[in-house]
DNA sequence: GTCATTTAAATCGTGTACGATTAAATCGTA
DNA sequence: TACGATTTAATCGTACACGATTTAAATGAC
């Protein structure tokens, strides 16, 4: 039991601390842009795909509406994006970009990027760490899964 | 560029995604003790170092006066620590464990182990996660420092 | 066709998180 | 020893994050 304690204590603190890190860093490189992280990922998902409803975008990023309404209210009043409420089926409300967000996509990459740099990752370590934070993450969603299902 | 947009992307969803996976999964254990996650990083962080400053317990965790005052205050209501403002020095406040977070150390870190084996996560996995998170923590924070230096 | 159920967002309350400012105590040094 | 600089917490404003509740629209069973 003591041994679980000291692990799992390092384990808790580096996840903290690494993640608070990673986001330390994108903030600071966000902040000239008025953006903070969590948008951010709300943009890179757009990038990728435009035109989602709420509940999608909350999907994709795992959040929930309490979380996504007003973030999403934030970004439209400060012009990154567009909501609209369907008119097919007005419970849905979908995300558009707007073009400032698209006509800065490359500037805002360009300087994450060379911020990254500055950290000198290799491509090694970044895909081995990404797998293993997937690898975690799966046996976590595994985990909720089997409960759901009556434990397995 | 593209690559870069794409791995970047792809890890910043993953340290995102899995952070908040495995804070959720202390959160759910952590509920009935009436804890959060956070508080529980303090008290992981007291129950090896107990009596120290305000200031030290935020160096220790990476937290700032503005989210550590008030969280303290609301782990003494809740009877979990006692905080005191040194005689000495009467700048620093110290902070102390309560009986009742020494006499429910075991039963918690108890139902931590459970639910973590319920993942099925190897100590090799365990340990090699660790050991990543922890490189790109120091590459991190090695980038500011260099920066605070004049860069390197 | 009506009404209970389901679905999608919005809202609310609590709790982090962070940067900036403020306030009080202590320290350094002239 | 006086007083400006430093140290330590507290406070303030903004922005997530989450669970629970509420509201409104659409769906489905009868």
């Amino acid at each position: 039991m003591k041994d679980f304690l000291s692990l799992n204590s390092q384990l808790c603190f580096a996840v903290y601390e690494t993640a608070s890190e990673f986001t330390k860093l994108y903030a600071s490189v966000l902040q000239p842009f008025g953006l903070t992280y969590t948008q951010y990922l709300v943009l890179l998902s757009l990038w990728e795909k435009d035109a989602v409803t709420m509940k999608e975008l909350g999907a994709r990023l795992h959040l929930g509406t309490g979380t996504l309404t007003p973030m999403i209210s934030r970004m439209q009043e400060n012009g990154w994006i567009q909501k609209r409420r369907s008119t097919e089926d007005e419970r849905k409300v979908f995300v558009y970009l707007e073009d400032k967000a698209r006509q800065q996509q490359m500037a805002i990459t360009q300087k994450v990027a060379e911020e990254i740099q500055l950290c000198n990752i290799q491509v090694e370590e970044y895909n081995e760490l990404m797998k293993r934070l997937n690898d975690l993450h799966h046996k976590l969603q595994d985990r909720t899964d089997h409960k759901k299902l009556g434990r397995s």
